[in-house]
DNA sequence: CACACTATTCGTGCGACGTACGAATAGCAT
DNA sequence: ATGCTATTCGTACGTCGCACGAATAGTGTG
């Protein structure tokens, strides 16, 4: 049984500085992060990155215990985008919270593969920074300090989802464009599903749209989800305000 | 550069039948699932599924193309278990909607690793099933297709992050718990930061606790999690039954 | 019942992964 | 110039997914 001990985070442990160490772990967490973005996660490999920056592969443990470490790095990287200007937190709780959901929803969106490597994240120094912001955003409520954790915390459900949502849908699109033979393979496969009537929902929408070529619901693009996400927020927003009489 | 060709889903591929196959691919799916919950994600290996079943590593490829298709298989058996009796539909829109709500928010928890490898999720039959669901229980709105389809798409991602961030809370609390020391060390590490003045909302907040020493906000406990969640989803069904016009 | 056909099972091997270990190198104080 | 040790890196191990082809066993035909 491996004993997996060590839980301290990484920002914990002092980096190295005391000779000349020919890098630093905003170094390696930049490489790591092009890497993910240009390639995808998957092509983040210890390997890779130490190639990138022109150095062995077992040099980067010098600086990380391991590539969990890499990732957090990644991951508190990615929240430095999040933070926002603090002018933009001036207005009130909504308009100031609405600010943060729609640059943390961009951010997550411009590095898919930071949610689906979200359970070895932690708590780093950026987080802390994005914490404060939210915690600003909603200071004007005037709400007891348990309620502002939660107001946070649902609005932040609702964002995380929806990116993940998201990706998902414009990943799908993508692959659908590419291989138009999918789709079709899909949708013979849907039809065949619909005529064992277990589907009267679905087999009423598909019978509706087969006068016309479209698919039901307008296309999966970027900005019809955008204008999606801006619905559900305000809509949630409301609900949140009523809720706890606010404003 | 590899083709990766073949997107069809696994469901389009008929499943070995013709003699005597020793295995079906429920069983496949059975076997990963229990090693899923039992050991966690990363215990699912081929290797391991196969020992599951009393079998070699590669009669696993006989009804299966790739690992993917294993992970595709249990993601369908998981969304089996969030299907609802038709008869908990028969209420209003918002009410079955929050039943479905609350049952995939428990059906995701129950299985965290589900969520981070959504990524390679395909719309199997159950999938299907789920849809189907929850377009009857928004069809009382009387809304047009679209609107029924972004209704659900919110309700959905507010409850997908919820569970999202609630395991990641759960993992956190059961660390600390486990390691006592990793929590001391956080706290430390954490008003270091605060002294340099750079967060004034956490440091109010962190004096405001300083006397008693319980740390501010409710424990992170399932319950706990479960009312905060239940708190949010009644916050959002009210905006958007306002905004949609809809009761 | 013997045999051929082929569906089904499985053993071997390959390249890639994370990383433990210890040797090699190089910066700095003396 | 020398010694100490911070820093770099090469080698090796175990594990992963899976390509390939050999071995096994069920079934229809004579």
């Amino acid at each position: 049984m491996a004993t997996e001990n060590d839980h301290r985070l990484i920002w914990s442990l002092p980096e190295p500085a005391d000779r000349k160490p020919r890098f630093t772990r905003a170094q390696i967490a930049d490489a790591a992060l092009r890497l993910a973005d240009q390639e995808g996660f998957d092509a983040v490999t210890m390997k890779r990155i130490a190639a990138e920056l022109g150095a062995a592969t077992m040099t980067l443990y010098y600086y990380v215990r391991s590539k969990t470490d890499v990732v957090a790095l990644m991951q508190d990287a990615i929240l430095a985008e999040v933070l926002v200007p603090d002018a933009d937190l001036r207005g009130g709780w909504r308009d100031a919270s609405a600010v943060i959901a729609r640059r943390t929803r961009g951010v997550l969106m411009a590095h898919p593969w930071s949610l689906a490597s979200l359970n070895e994240a932690q708590f780093g120094p950026n987080a802390m920074r994005h914490f404060e912001q939210s915690l600003a955003a909603v200071s004007g409520t005037g709400l007891p300090v348990p309620a502002r954790f939660e107001l946070i915390a649902i609005i932040d459900d609702y964002v995380s989802g929806n990116a993940l949502h998201a990706v998902e849908s414009l990943t799908r699109a993508r692959m659908a464009a590419a291989d138009p033979g999918l789709v079709a393979a899909a949708i013979e496969h849907g039809v065949t599903q619909l005529q064992t009537g277990d589907f009267p929902q679905l087999s009423a929408i598909y019978a509706a749209s087969a006068h016309d070529d479209d698919p039901p619901g307008p296309p999966m693009t970027e900005a019809t989800l955008a204008s999606q996400f801006e619905r559900g927020l305000q809509a949630l927003l409301d609900g949140l305000a009523a809720r706890m009489n606010i404003n």
